[in-house]
DNA sequence: GTTTTATTTCTATATTTGTAGAAATATAAA
DNA sequence: TTTATATTTCTACAAATATAGAAATAAAAC
């Protein structure tokens, strides 16, 4: 799939990101509770090491569903809910 | 990811389904047309072996977001639109 | 400056997945 | 009944992915 659009790349991106159990759980979770940093994300979930959360977390981001803000050592995360509202607004039920 | 409850997982269902470019294109093709068959859809997509399709078109289906319409040797396919509305209205505009 | 805490990157690995050819199934047409 | 068409299942395989431990990076606390 080489020739398709920006668009429908982000959408893939999303739902790909989507996909999966943990990164919904994620997505879901940041939806509730807004501005958690990493290691709140993973006392939350349980059993997912930090390396394998850093992963996901990028993958959300990298679609744009997530935006983060540093603070120090902390980077918190929120869900991007204007993104969230046009491909998935089921997060925000 | 063991206890998710249902609902969690007809969503990762849905969002796998359409976190792949062809899937997607076919999602978004059968909310344009209805009541495309199998080869119409190819036809369509180009480059993709009828297996292809129709392991595509199972994962769809599985996720509850297609619907089939069987007459004779022809499966025709369309978009479950409350299905659609809820998780992903994106396919509907 | 040293230590602690938060997160990422690197590396490796087991599993999943997208792909398609070939064979099988099913229905329609001739 | 044979042939053609539509779709699925079987099989195989290369590529992608989820996972986590270890090392690296970065900023805060002491």
């Amino acid at each position: 799939m080489e020739h398709i659009n920006a668009e429908l790349q982000q959408a893939v991106k999303i739902y790909k990101a989507l996909g999966e159990p943990t990164r919904l759980k994620i997505a879901l979770l940041l939806t509730e509770e807004r501005n958690l940093c990493c290691s709140d994300i993973g006392s939350k979930l349980e059993c997912v090491a930090g390396s394998t959360l850093s992963h996901h977390l990028k993958q959300l981001t990298d679609s744009g569903l997530l935006k983060l803000r540093k603070d120090g050592t902390y980077i918190y995360y929120s869900v991007n809910r204007e993104i969230a509202q046009k491909y998935a607004p089921y997060l925000l039920e």
